[in-house]
Order: C-alpha cells, then sequence, then structure tokens
RNA sequence: GUGGCUGUAGCUCAAUGGCAGAGCGCUUGACUGUGGAUCAAGAUGUUGUGGGUUCGACCCCCAUCAGCCACCCCA
C-alpha cells in the first residue's frame, strides 16, 4: 500500500461509480444540446500558448496553465478553456462555414490552481456557443439552453439562479458618471468584487484605482438598482423572450456580475445556488471579437461553459445524483463444477448472442460464494446449471431482488429471460 | 503564489510523552445445491515521509508530500 505511486495533484480518478455519474452528467448535457440543435465538436488537447496570449486573459495563461516545451522547443498548453480553440475552428473555415452556428463540446480542461471545494486541476467542462448572430435573441437562447438543463436535471428555479446583465449597458452607465475607458477594466474588477470585500474595503480600493467620493456614489446606486436592466434595449428584449419560452423564474438581472474573462463584450451571465453557496455553476456571455483576435473575420458569437465539479456538488447538495445500477450484467450464469464449466460457457454465450448482458463465474468454487459475490455486484438474476437441471433439461432461474426461483426448460430460457429483463 | 486545519487498519475515527484500539467492512465457520439477516472465531498497521528533542514520540519541534478550507483567479 506504501508504494503505491501518487495521483497526480488535483485530479480525480474515475472509479466505475463516478464514470457512471460522469456520463450521465454527459447524457444530460448531450439531451439538452441536441434539444436546441446543437452539433457535437472537440478540438485538441494540446494547443500552442499563442492561441491564449490573444484575449484568455493574463493570468489564466501565464499563471494558471500547464505548458511545457514540445522537442523542437514550442511552449505547448494543456487547454485551460475551450472558446479560443473554437474562434480558431471557426476563423479556419470562416467561409465554408454556414452560419449561424451551433456548436456544443463536453470534454477536459486543465488549470495550474491550488485545488479546494468546487475546483480541481482536472475538470470537465461543457461548452456551448451560438456563433454568427448577435441579436439579444440569440444571447436568451444560450440562457434558455442553462436553464432547460436545469430542469431537465431536476434542479428547479428556488434552487439554482441565472444572474444576467451586459457590459455594453454598464459601459454606458459609467460613461455617465464620468468612468471612460481608461478605468472601465478596474472599475468592472471593482464591481466584480463587491461580495467579496467589506464595504470598508471596498470603498478604500474605488478611492485606490481613482474614483471620486461622488462617482463613488453614484456607483452604489447603480449598483443597487434592480431596475437599470430597462435602460438596456438588449436586456429587455432578452427577458422578453426567455418569458415567452416559459423559463423567466430561472433568471434575473444582477447589476454586479461583470464576469472575469476579457472577451465578453455585451450580455454576461452565471449561474449560482440561490443559497449563495460556492463558486458559479456556469458562467457566460456574449463575444463579439473573438474570431477577428485570432486572425479571422468579425464574427459575433455568445456561449457559456459549465464545469463538472461545482454542478455535481449542487446536485448531490440537493440529493440529485441518480442511483445507477452497479453492473452492466443483467445475469450471472454460475459454474457448479470442473465438469459442467463448459456448460456454464456455452450458455453464457447463448445468452450474449441474443443480447443479454451475461457474466459467467470463471471458476468452480462453492455456490454460495458465486450468489454472494452476484449480490453484491448487483445483478439481477443468477443461472445454476447442477446436474439436476442437466438431467431434466432446465435452468434455476433466481430472482436476487425477490429471493424466488424456478425451473425453466433449456430451450426456454432466452425467451423467458426476455420477457422478464426490464427494459 | 499566500495563509489556516488535517494525515493512525480497506473505510470512519479513538488513544495524558509510557504495551496502537473501536465500529463498519473483510476472511472462515454455524449452512457439503443457494446471496442478504443473525451468531461465533480470525486476519489486518514502517501511526504520510525524512530528520530532531527525549530514558522513551501517534503525541513535542523542523522539513517535506498529500488532502481539505480560505485568498488570488475562475468552470
Amino acid at each position: 500500500m506504501k508504494s503505491v505511486i501518487q495521483a497526480v495533484k488535483g485530479t480525480r480518478d474515475f472509479y466505475p461509480e463516478e464514470m457512471a455519474v460522469r456520463n450521465w452528467l454527459y447524457g444530460k448535457i448531450r439531451e439538452v444540446s441536441q434539444l436546441f440543435g446543437y452539433q457535437e465538436y472537440e478540438g485538441p488537447i494540446l494547443e500552442r500558448i499563442d492561441l491564449y496570449a490573444a484575449k484568455s486573459g493574463e493570468e489564466l495563461v501565464k499563471e494558471q496553465a500547464f505548458v511545457f516545451p514540445d522537442r523542437g522547443g514550442d511552449l505547448i498548453t494543456l487547454r485551460p478553456e475551450l472558446t479560443p480553440t473554437l474562434a480558431r475552428m471557426v476563423a479556419q473555415r470562416q467561409n465554408t462555414l454556414v452560419y449561424p452556428l451551433r456548436w456544443w463540446s463536453f470534454g477536459p480542461f486543465w488549470r495550474y490552481e491550488r485545488p479546494q471545494k468546487g475546483r480541481t486541476r482536472e475538470f470537465f467542462q461543457w461548452n456551448i456557443d451560438l456563433i454568427g448572430v448577435d441579436s439579444p435573441e440569440a444571447d436568451a437562447e444560450l440562457i434558455a439552453v442553462c436553464a432547460m438543463f436545469f430542469e431537465k436535471i431536476g434542479l428547479n428555479s428556488q434552487q439554482v439562479g441565472i444572474l444576467v446583465n451586459n457590459r455594453r449597458l454598464m459601459e454606458s452607465q459609467l460613461e455617465q458618471i464620468g468612468i471612460g475607458e481608461r478605468l472601465r477594466q478596474q472599475v468592472f474588477r471593482l464591481i466584480d468584487r463587491r461580495d467579496k470585500m467589506s464595504p470598508v474595503d471596498w470603498d478604500a480600493y474605488a478611492q485606490e484605482i481613482g474614483l471620486h467620493v461622488e462617482q463613488l456614489q453614484k456607483l452604489k446606486e447603480m449598483l443597487s438598482d434592480p431596475e437599470l436592466w430597462q435602460m438596456s434595449s438588449e436586456l429587455v428584449r432578452v427577458f422578453e423572450i426567455l418569458e415567452e419560452m416559459g423559463l423567466r423564474q430561472y433568471v434575473q438581472f444582477e447589476p454586479q456580475i461583470v464576469r472575469g474573462l476579457d472577451y465578453y463584450t455585451g450580455t454576461v451571465f452565471e449561474a449560482r445556488d440561490r443559497a449563495r453557496d460556492g463558486r458559479a455553476i456556469l458562467g457566460g456571455g456574449r463575444y463579439d471579437n473573438l474570431v477577428a483576435d485570432v486572425g479571422g473575420n468579425p464574427l459575433p458569437g455568445v456561449g457559456f461553459a459549465m464545469g463538472d465539479v461545482m454542478i455535481g456538488i449542487v446536485l448531490e447538495k440537493y440529493g440529485l445524483l441518480p442511483n445507477l445500477a452497479k453492473t452492466p450484467a443483467q445475469v450471472l450464469v454460475t459454474v457448479f463444477d470442473e465438469t459442467r464449466i463448459k456448460l456454464s460457457f456455452a450458455l453464457a454465450a447463448e445468452l450474449r448472442r441474443a443480447g443479454i448482458s451475461t457474466i459467467v463465474y470463471p471458476e468452480a468454487v462453492k455456490l454460495p460464494r458465486q450468489l454472494k459475490f452476484a449480490d453484491r455486484i448487483g445483478v439481477r438474476y443468477v443461472l445454476i446449471v447442477g446436474p439436476d437441471e442437466e438431467a431434466a433439461g432446465v435452468v434455476t432461474v433466481k430472482n436476487l431482488t425477490t429471493g424466488e426461483q424456478e425451473n425453466i426448460g433449456r430451450l426456454e430460457i432466452v425467451n423467458w429471460l426476455n420477457r422478464h429483463l426490464p427494459d
């Protein structure tokens, strides 16, 4: 035990139980993505570091990416996010793709950070994007995808909410109080930290950036105005569409949401536990310059990303993780003794040809051990072929759930199982 | 990158500086063709790792690794 080599920090082993949950999540993601007509795609896991230099945000690449030189000396990055890859893939075939593009993906990502609650170094992320349209209806569609996903997975609008804002709205409001492009990024950071700092520290931080007392006062008024969204024709339209789609209850305006990544240009949103537990479940928004930033012609887009770790924590908290069958096997064929091993293997092969998932015990150990094994892996039916059965031309079928058993004619067994197995 | 807490049996956790334990799980049996329940017996440890203090260290000190949590940042 002591000599087992340690797993890499911040990675998780997916034992069959965890793998089943991950695949279940993947399935729900696929279901909702396809329900909206999105196509699945995937990019490489390795990218040149230059791809991220463009726009991802300084820190994400410099300090939070796994970077290494390949044998030719080029710096290669384990992808920390997918959006730049998406932008590259679109730019490469910009003139042949049919717009608007609706694409989704689910795959692994890496960030070199200290692991903690809701965050690991290796994680899986759902990315979904609508590219080639800059309408608020497109923004609303992505938010709707998000809300439908919650609905499908069993999270109701009392448990989780999608907080929405618009960077253009915030920019114009900031203009009105005399904050221009020069201070914009810093003020966005300030807004982003409103809840994370004490009011006193926050005021001090604001003044440090260079806000006058009057500007700070006006900024506070902005951030506490729940009706501010009505100043944005885009947000008005977004909420209107979501209302018509019957998903309005999941969504609310939140002026403090501006998102960390630099490439967002319009509507931004993130989903959180309503109880304010933990970090954001997902985050996204509109990015209208990204394709141009990697060398393509300007093309607008909107999308979001959801990590598997935080959604897993939320689903666990609300008891929504499914009870998944332990084994895919529907039937276990026991081996009665050495001389009857061939009988059991032949029977198992016959069941498999009929499409029945079957395990055959691989050695002639005592029957109680084989039954105990069947019970522990969670298989429903056990088949026994001993001397009595062989002589009578039957098979004993035992249902481990009910404890009942009966003899079925050897030639009837496939039909019998097909009638009694679930599905 | 910064700070805090924690590392003892497969798991969850006890043990005043003085013989390393319990519950669960596991193995075997009660039950030679039947799992779960019950009862009985049994096995399991380099106390994360490396140093130091001490007559003596799971316990105190230092370092290191890992896990958890917060910061930073973000999914």
